[in-house]
DNA sequence: CCCGCATCTGACAACGTTGTCCAGGCCCTA
DNA sequence: TAGGGCCTGGACAACGTTGTCAGATGCGGG
């Protein structure tokens, strides 16, 4: 009576197996193998046979085992922080393809901005013996992955640079670009020039900051406390601090906004806002130029960032590549119009 | 001296595993796997010495061997056309996060709209015995997906319909939305309205067409050919078909678009335009508002969609459930400007 | 003091695949 | 025709984990 219910747990669904496929084709469990992974030494007579017990099985080879066996999972890992967001769809799409032109498989987990449920996920991934990750760090500490990255785990952060280890990473000139962007404003004649960005612990606001700052001190332009809005991130408090900066005393004449959500609410604030107001925001995004007036950006190649990131992964599998390095790629200054806006007031 | 090369292959970069543990801690494997898991009947102190062991060796459980032997890989596979399209990615997370409250990771694949990839994608989740499928496809006959769900591999199909096949499957109400926002611009008084949509061969193409034509056909309007353009994608084409349209002896008044990409391309082409074009397009696109004027659109939830089919996937893996079922969420209306434009000419 | 019971521990097989290795059959040549 | 090499096929172990089961240990009660 056991008999009958060989097989009551629940294994896939009770799938037949390479044994099965041999059974039904009268051949050796290691000749199914072959047929399978196209390895060579099978009579084309005996490959019909396989094949067609395949066929009437419906045999697909399992490559938990098959993993097991060989020590190489043929996926990589990729955390961020939200698939949803725009600026990560290009850049998920683009691991995924040089995944794909690799053989590789892509797991996606999204960490929420939140250290703790991003090493939750990197360390699942690593349970499941991914051969690579790439990360877009939301923590600031990463050392839980030293010894990982130790036992083989290829890994390159993204956008922003991996805490307290030594790893490879991919970034935009976040610095150079904010700086150049205010800039932009700068010459086209604004003094009092606001700037709202995400929390400074997050590295790219903080070297957007700097590059803010940089640009202002460059031009012999103190910066009023009350020009600057960190932290905020919500649209409402966005909202709030833009249009702080627009009433007081010395109202700002322009605006450099730290991201693409930031953008996207300030310009609401400002489409609503009676005098003119220039803007130049970090991340392009959709119809920029279909506003009235077309939005200025300092745009990042989000794809471009995931495709280098993955192909380094990939070298580094390949065995190729040494130290970790960091790669920097050059951000773009789109005018549009609002950022050649000439000073109001 | 084969002793001291005893690993030669590539493995995990010899990760520690259990019975390294085990020997460290001076207990048994299968101590060391109560200890992992959780299990009870293990004495604290035992425990203790486990977990010096694991913290000592760095050792991390091999979720493959984990899986060969449980049966369920926790993980469920995600086929989309492209990551990158802003419909996508919110559908994608919101899979995610409903992956994430059942304790499983997302495997992501783009099929590039090719039928021929979708299947590639799917066979090799299934190979990889992922618990489940949420499929959005891009081929029309999956009837190779057949002994995969009788095998047990739990399916769902979002935005589109299997083919061939009878499986759950989660879609918008194409028809009524198309056939609402056509009746909308009708009741502001056009009649001369054009459709631009994708190829009639995807379901939803087609089944917003066949809004398009109810909507003409209620209001007692004959749809001339001139007026609908059908299988153009790339903005190139699109824009030619859009101009064609407005020229001619009998221009349009007002165009319905088929879907985000093409309302995007239209909305430049009407920019451009002498005449104001009302216009009505299938998905809401993001600054639609902020537009002058604003974009009227049909929009539907896609991070709803993608919700309401993985945790129909779920609810399938738990064994509730039985016979497919087809689930149709509503789309909405919102006006913004565009579509209550009245008729000009 | 011994038995029974509860608690804790470990030996062993199995999951499905692949790498290694050897056996047998065939063909070719001397 | 005998011997050698080549080609094909299969037996077996191993990958790292978990389920089963039985052994060991300790403790309380008769």
């Amino acid at each position: 009576m056991a008999e009958t219910a060989r097989r009551t747990d629940n294994r896939y669904g009770n799938r037949p197996t390479m044994k099965d496929v041999a059974a039904r084709a009268g051949v050796g469990l290691k000749t199914v193998s072959r047929v399978v992974n196209g390895e060579p030494g099978v009579t084309p007579d005996t490959e019909r046979r396989v094949q067609e017990a395949i066929d009437a099985l419906g045999f697909r080879r399992n490559d938990s085992a098959r993993v097991l066996r060989k020590g190489r999972t043929a996926s990589i890992g990729l955390v961020l922080e939200d698939l949803s967001d725009p600026f990560y769809g290009p850049l998920s799409r683009a691991v995924e393809e040089v995944a794909r032109a690799h053989g590789a498989l892509l797991i996606n987990g999204s960490s929420a901005e939140d250290p703790d449920r991003e090493q939750e996920l990197v360390l699942a991934l690593c349970a499941r013996r991914v051969d690579g990750l790439v990360v877009i760090p939301a923590g600031d500490d990463h050392r839980y992955l030293e010894p990982e990255i130790k036992a083989g785990v290829a890994t390159v952060f993204v956008d922003r640079p991996a805490g307290q280890i030594d790893a490879d990473v991919v970034l935009s000139d976040n610095f150079g670009g904010a700086r150049d962007g205010v800039a932009h404003l700068i010459a086209h004649g604004h003094r009092r020039i606001g700037f709202i960005g995400d929390m400074p612990r997050i590295h790219t606001a903080a070297e957007r900051l700097r590059g803010y700052r940089t640009a202002m001190e460059a031009a012999g332009i103190p910066v009023e406390e009350a020009w600057t809005s960190l932290g905020v991130t919500d649209p409402q408090r966005v909202r709030r601090a833009a249009e702080a900066m627009l009433a007081g005393p010395s109202p700002v004449t322009a605006i450099f906004t730290g991201n693409n959500r930031v953008t996207v609410t300030v310009i609401r604030v400002l489409a609503e806002h009676s005098r003119p107001v220039a803007l130049v925001g970090f991340d392009d995004i959709e119809l920029a130029d279909l506003l009235q007036p077309g939005v200025t950006v300092v745009a990042q190649d989000s794809a471009q960032l995931g495709r280098t990131a993955a192909e380094r992964l990939f070298r580094r599998l390949d065995g190729t590549l040494a130290l970790p390095e960091r790669v920097e790629l050059p951000t773009r200054l789109i005018t549009r119009g609002s950022g050649e806006l000439p000073p109001a007031s």
